[in-house]
DNA sequence: ACATACGGGACACCCCGTTAGT
DNA sequence: ACTAACGGGGTGTCCCGTATGT
């Protein structure tokens, strides 16, 4: 019965999750509000009768959009997290991450970081999640740079808590500017950061 | 014939700002694409009929208003730049503007900086001003850091240049981590950051 | 400027009125809920743009059609009431109306009774102005009977009041029955009630 | 066996009735049209899976929720003549009914008689099953005042077949002005009719 | 018998752009 | 310059009937 119940089961949530992706694709593409519903579900290979049976609504809709893609968005952010401790390798791959403007994750394409700011006015539930996702990756910078400080590899003049909020908005500040087409120099600002992040070399004396 | 034309004129264009102002009211209560033309007339106290003799369609006047914010936004960084060439200083204007959250203009409230970025996707009109706009704000700190690297109270090891797109992208971040609902310290941020730039003490020695 | 204005409003109420009149003959072909508005508007000659200025929704429609079908009725009650002070006419003049199975009024068709009475169920503005008919009415035949009483052509040992309410619930009934297809002689019953109300022929003795 | 048919045959007919009775009160509520069958379903705790085992169609249910109302209505009819071969009686039985305002029946509300002329509009089969309805109950008054006549109690100049179908029509009209919220006063109209159906006191001489 | 995913279609509401007025 | 009627189209929503499960 166990592979009973996943026959349906599966299949229902086969078909939301074509939904949601085929929502991702279109956000992408032409906005928000824009597309239309008929031209998602088509995208999905259904219809508006199968829409709802999934969705109450539009907004619903976009909300589960969005919650798919900060998961996978905080999926990949712990992933390279457990990968690295080390700070120049941190701050390598969030230049990576940023290089590409847009919020990665796996297979289908990406959403534009002002589109979750966007769905941020409209749903609390989305807002709270969002908040939090930032003060995870924040926490995890902190945690990067605080063990830099014990090894001697960043400064200790500065908070840890701080320098990491600080990173987080830069990396978000950038992603921002790039998406909105300003050309910059990916290499040099990651030297630059971590150059004023380094202790002085006076202390070698 | 003069005084005629002129209070034609000037009537014409205070009917075509009074719209323009309240698009931008209801583009910050209701996203750019949910307010619909008959919502933005009567708040202005007009009609659609108004509104065709002053902008072809709904697009035409998109643009028209995120050139008025921007150029509003343009002078209140040109206002604060004239004002101060002291790093510390403008940092502080800096952090004063972030702590609202938004936008900054005159008198009749502000649009998020995602809307901003939303239209850039559409226009490639707007998408140069914006990043012309952010080039003349770099430079104006880039500017500000030189002049303290000469002067001894900013660190020279790091490119001016760098440091000034990197503020600037900090900045964005920041408002829009803000806007978001994220809760932060300013001025510890603001200490940080002037911790990070100013030269190290070891030079007592 | 009177010729003005009516050039606009004149325009203006004729549209008001064919969507009206339209709506009437569709209501009546296919039901209250079943007509589609397009298709009230295509028989009037207009799109559902020109709807929508003149109504708010099809509610509001709904209940400016049944105003107008009501205040039709009302006038032409009133019409047939000046003309007969006399219980026979008024009877034979009730009898005429009600043997068309529906109220009646100028051109352009008739709309069933429970029409009405189901919008009275939705609107309490239609259902106070159909009371407040149905009072008039009776109030008529009341002043009818009571001067058969005085003219002792109607016997006197029953209230004019209640005779009125009675003869118009009567009426109310048989137009239901015959709308639901029940055969009647009228010419019998209408001889019959006036039967019941004639005085009895014993007291002349 | 048959107790094993006859307990799911019994299981099946009670799913029906739970459907017409949820169909009843729906009906009762939001009119004929408005109500979705999955109102219908949810009410009745069931759902379109179970509804179309029993209904070909929305109509057939329609059909089959009057011909529930029409037995209902006529089995109280029917109830009440067997008790009553007194006219006071009956009159009194019925005005009690009207009373109510609506076509009784036993646990579960009630339908508007406009809703039954409505269906009788749609359905032919339903038409034929009121008119004979309406035929019965007219024919039973018809009895009880043959009865009356023949017992002297009520007045033999005018047709027991006419007072029948008039009295049915009365009754029909009360109602739907009782509905339409039209204030009456039973008691004064049912002294109004027994004494318009009195014999002449002037028999006494 | 009953639940449920899904196709498909209809319709109300809204909104934009135009045009005839004022 | 501005209003207001109107045409026309798009879209979200809902709902029915079916088909496939259990």
């Amino acid at each position: 019965m166990g592979a009973n119940l996943s026959t349906r089961e599966a299949a229902k949530q086969e078909t939301r999750q074509a939904l949601i992706h085929a929502g991702i694709s279109e956000f992408l593409e032409h906005g928000l509000d824009n597309p239309s519903l008929d031209a998602i579900c088509a995208r999905a290979g259904y219809t508006r009768g199968a829409f709802y049976v999934h969705f109450k609504d539009r907004d619903e809709f976009l909300v589960a959009v969005m919650e798919e893609v900060l998961s996978r968005f905080f999926d990949s952010i712990i992933a390279t997290g457990e990968a690295a401790n080390d700070l120049e390798e941190t701050i390598s791959r969030y230049a990576a991450v940023l290089s590409m403007g847009q919020i990665p994750w796996g297979e289908a394409g990406s959403v534009r970081l002002f589109h979750l700011l966007d769905v941020c006015t409209r749903s609390p539930v989305i807002r709270q999640r969002f908040v939090h996702m930032i003060g995870e990756a924040a926490a995890r910078v902190e945690h990067v740079i605080r063990q830099g400080q014990r090894a001697g590899t960043v400064r200790s003049d500065v908070g840890a808590r701080e320098v990491g909020l600080l990173l987080v908005a830069l990396a978000e500040g950038l992603v921002s500017l790039i998406d909105a087409g300003v050309r910059t120099d990916a290499e040099a600002l990651r030297d630059t950061v971590l150059t004023l992040l380094r202790p002085p070399k006076t202390r070698k004396r």
